[in-house]
DNA sequence: ATTAGCACTCTCTTCTTGAGAGTGCTAATT
DNA sequence: AATTAGCACTCTCAAGAAGAGAGTGCTAAT
């Protein structure tokens, strides 16, 4: 295939640049008029038929301006945008906010989604990092009423998770107290395998917590994800793009079913590394819903031991270098906040 | 105020009930037509004339037919609206989802948003219960790496709070395990203000954890609802009435903003009794981003004692019907699982 | 290789027009 | 006194027409 000239790729930035500002089709004279260009708009149009015949431009229909097609906006993205460090303030304002959230963890994931949304103006998804290997931690076994337990399992990572279950018998706080302090020694840091070969020989009432435990294990490891957090919902409407309100209900659908979601995720985790920021524009031919959007995420935490998921979703007319920019930013953060919190 | 009559009482009825299928303006002759009434249009647009004179319905413009105003869904709702039970096997699917969802406390919350959603195709909310009077349940610190602490502090009311910090020491599991076994006897059933009163005589250690146990207390207190759970956005875009983005966009972004939520439920609250379902129609001249809308909401849990709220969002023109039976079934199934599993 | 010039195309907006649905009023009917 | 038939009038909505504006592609000249 052909290379782009010099020319062509000045080009095509400022049609990218000049049509994520205004949204619409981008002509030969308004872009000589707008960068006071030393060519004539005769010569764009040249250049611009050989950019569509390439692929990186379309023209929505004949005799109107040219759009970059996702082949541009790949093109762009991954040699012409010069990635601008954000903004030193606002990384500051930024560090601080995460500061202020004192160390409560589901605060932080909800914030890094806040600041996503508001910093690129559109929707936005943090996922609670989630271990592969599912670890058991701590156990805590706590008395409500007659023979109810509370049980609250943290894993190795900070994940908690809590459930209520009757045993057989009215058992004291204390004798709860007792066994959760025995189990604790017992299952430091084991995984649910090997907390399968462990012999433990306990009573009635620890094989019933034992048995609840590995469930919520099991329940862990299946998942992709740590709980979900999403914010700047209401952003994406907002776009022209969206007008429609059909558009919209498509791409947000996505956000809303789980299982979607979870599948797009877990897809886009494949070769990816912590700290790598990935776009993935119009879907890239596998998401029919996100035809008209982009996707900028990126992995945090620790590879390999205990990753979450961050990005946002905007329409395929995007400011990828701010965008870019603040993800990586964003992804930085929580992975410095998960290596100094969660691990050992 | 004049009364209504019978038969205008049967129009506004049947004006509701073609307004909520067709969403369009229903005209006189239509309305014969559709129902076979024994009076003739002319009647009917008479007793239209004085029943907008009354308030209760409204043209969007002149030589168009009539919609119910707010007055008019009030009376209607009030007054007119036969609630059907929900159908029995409606009931059994809902309960048996609860079943099957195992005793995960944040997956009845998740999954009553979820029913919402579907059963009344609109947007939903459930608040995780939340205790007015915030107690000492249990504790856990757990050590995670050198001087790094995780507290995990159980509510009275099952609620779970969070909060990773650090000591001026190291210390290990053990001594951390000890302090956790003397506070959970010391300050059983506690609330805040016993605490205060509380003469402990701990050493540094102790007295780091007690400041941040009655720090994470506070911020319970402060706040007026649990956890938020929303669902079923998207169904409200699909509503003609939003397909005009900028009315969807303004519905909307009062459930993405959290303090406007807050301010909204919180003020739900006043005077209303768990189990009573409220029907906000309009935003009741108070909630200018929901002129188009209506709310139902309804409180669950135990009154003064353990409560949370849950309801849907949809268009004026709904289903009030099964939208209330829906709220009103989940709502009293909720009840009865804070009751079994929650409380004392 | 670049550009000026020009005919042509397509969208967008504004206007017009006619059909359709609905109203309000008056006079007749029950 | 309540109801109804009849009719003129109003307003929206959809479809078509016309003109402005922006942009293109092509040809011929530089």
């Amino acid at each position: 295939m052909e290379e782009l000239t010099e020319r062509q790729k000045l080009l095509l930035s400022l049609i990218v640049h000049e049509h994520t500002l205004t949204a619409k089709p981008v002509g030969s004279t308004m872009l000589v008029r707008q960068y006071s260009l030393p060519i004539s708009s005769a010569t764009i149009r040249n250049e611009m038929t050989a950019m569509e015949e390439m692929g990186y431009l379309r023209q929505p229909h004949t005799s109107a301006g040219r759009v970059p097609t996702e082949k541009g906006y790949r093109f762009f993205v991954s040699n012409l945008l010069q990635q601008p460090a954000l903004p030193t303030a606002t990384r500051n304002t930024i560090t601080h906010q995460f500061y202020q959230a004192r160390q409560q963890l589901d605060e932080w994931f909800r914030l890094a989604a806040a600041v996503l949304a508001k910093q690129a103006q559109a929707a936005s998804i943090v996922t609670a990092p989630h271990s592969k290997k599912v670890a058991f931690k701590h156990l805590e076994l706590i008395s409500t009423r007659a023979s109810q337990v509370l049980m609250v399992l943290v894993l190795v990572g900070g994940e908690i998770r809590q459930q209520i279950f009757s045993l057989d018998e009215i058992v004291t706080q204390q004798r709860l107290s007792n066994l959760a302090a025995e189990l604790n020694t017992l299952c430091q840091n084991c995984t649910l395998a090997q907390l399968e070969k462990l012999d433990l020989s306990l009573d009635d009432v620890g094989n019933t917590v034992m048995a609840v435990i590995k469930d919520q294990m099991q329940l862990s490891e299946r998942l992709v994800t740590g709980e979900i957090y999403l914010d700047g919902l209401t952003n994406v409407l907002a776009e022209p793009e969206f007008a429609d309100t059909e558009q919209a209900l498509s791409a947000l659908s996505l956000f809303e079913e789980r299982n979607k979601l979870d599948d797009l995720l877990s897809r886009s985790f494949l070769g990816n590394e912590v700290g790598d920021v990935q776009v993935l524009i119009g879907g890239e031919g596998t998401w029919e819903e996100l035809r008209q959007c982009s996707l900028i995420l990126s992995h945090y935490g620790i590879q390999d031991q205990l990753t979450g998921t961050l990005g946002i979703l905007g329409p395929m007319r995007m400011p990828y270098g701010n965008a870019i920019s603040t993800v990586r930013f964003v992804a930085n953060l929580l992975s410095d906040l998960v290596a100094e919190n969660l691990m050992e």
